[in-house]
DNA sequence: CGCCTAATTGACCTCCCTCAACGCGGGTGG
DNA sequence: CCACCCGCGTTGAGGGAGGTCAATTAGGCG
């Protein structure tokens, strides 16, 4: 359960956990998973959709169910630097702190399960498991965090964009499908516009595509159409990225 | 005690806590303060020292006591890329999961207490309590986590050079010394080379140096020495880290 | 006083951001 | 059924920020 043993090598064959499903709910006695039921609704919002306010009180908490959210910042000049892709299993809003830090939107169409924040802080004292299962889907997200920075200090934007998408297979297998069996090619579905990729990688579009069509001249990706890749020669892929190569063993 | 109430305008007046003094031991008894001593050690580290290496086994963990720490990772082209600088209060090495993910490299002079990874979790299980701190610690951590992130991926080295001063004064304010009574101005003091910050930033040496001249031409900064700086217009620089205000509260 | 390292400055060149044009598919209305 | 349009992706030309290499200067220490 904690490895749902994927026939995805997410880059590499089988790095890591590939999703975690980190419930919430894990470890609880009956009772208290109802008391948590009692406090959380479960609420849909269509992509683009804004989740919470920089400005406004964070009232809310939730977790991802399904889809992914962008947290971003929005800096003076108005440009919005994104620092992070939640993926299921991971929490929106402080828990703890009261700021409200990052502005969260649907980067997909999403599920959520809201908390209202008040009440599911006073949960967190009564049960000592809910307080070990935040903190370890705040691990999840803090480890998320620093891929991430990674990905976008990575420094060609042809390096960023190889790095995201073997970070959308490791994080995100549902989106890649059919490996191959010497896992060298695979096939891999970007879930989001040219437009929302270049803010996540803090470039632009044209320079996605720049970076995508030189992928391709190169024989490392195959282009179905748009959105459909298909990877031709991961471990090329991977060293274009940049990063260590997976633990080879 | 949370609020060490320091005279320091941490970029505008008094924001957000300053030295946090996220101390492990607060609120354990003295028996569990006890317990957890009998496992920790404290040791130094010259400045430079590696502290734990990515490759191994993570049978460490330690509490930054004074000075700070580069989490960094190695690319392939052997560029060294920093993730992110601890300060005092906070942990080192995953405290749950086994990766061990990042090296860690002593930026100063540091000095650590150090406890050995399997006891310490045991003593987790005992302590519901000292679990509460490392979440707490793990939070600030987590918070410094973003905030490097949107200091690295400001756009321009002037941005992101303007960025770190403000960063160093509210998160390291013993670096920072004698602001002026209407908080527009003060000292200074850089902790680390040209070379280290560079690295830092994602730049290099000559970038730094030119983004440095470009504040000080623009009578922004003044420079005593090469590492003691002053302030001459905190709103300025404010506004040129292209970051929001602080709260005008 | 001479050495060594850190910091600065200059010249050059690469990458990518900007602005602009163009191709393509999918709708809608005639 | 076809013409048109509009959003999206791609391609091209030009310029600016910054990385790279190299030379020069400033500080610390024997």
């Amino acid at each position: 359960m904690t490895e749902p043993k994927s026939d995805v090598p997410a880059h590499g064959p089988a790095r890591r956990r590939v999703v975690p499903a980190i419930a919430l709910e894990s470890g609880l006695t009956e009772q208290e998973q109802a008391r948590l039921s009692a406090i959380g609704r479960v609420q849909r919002y269509a992509k683009g959709a804004t989740i919470l306010d920089a400005e406004g009180e964070p009232a809310m908490l939730a977790s991802v169910l399904d889809g992914f959210v962008k947290l971003q910042k929005t800096r003076l000049d108005g440009r919005r630097q994104i620092v992070g892709l939640l993926v299921p299993g991971e929490m929106i809003g402080q828990v703890y702190g009261a700021r409200p830090d990052f502005e969260s939107e649907a980067a997909t169409d999403v599920m959520l399960r809201t908390f209202d924040r008040r009440r599911f802080r006073t949960l967190l004292d009564d049960i000592p498991r809910l307080e070990h299962n935040v903190l370890a889907s705040l691990l999840h997200e803090f480890e998320a965090a620093r891929e991430w920075m990674m990905l976008v200090s990575g420094h060609s934007v042809t390096e960023r964009f190889a790095g995201f998408l073997l970070l959308l297979c490791r994080r995100w297998p549902e989106s890649c499908c059919s490996v191959s069996a010497d896992g060298r090619n695979a096939m891999v579905r970007l879930p989001v516009s040219r437009a929302d990729l270049a803010q996540y990688l803090g470039t632009t579009v044209e320079s996605i595509s720049r970076a995508v069509q030189q992928h391709v001249r190169d024989g490392v990706l195959g282009m179905r159409s748009a959105s459909q890749f298909e990877v031709l020669d991961f471990p090329e892929l991977i060293a274009r990225s940049g990063h260590e190569a997976p633990p080879p063993a």
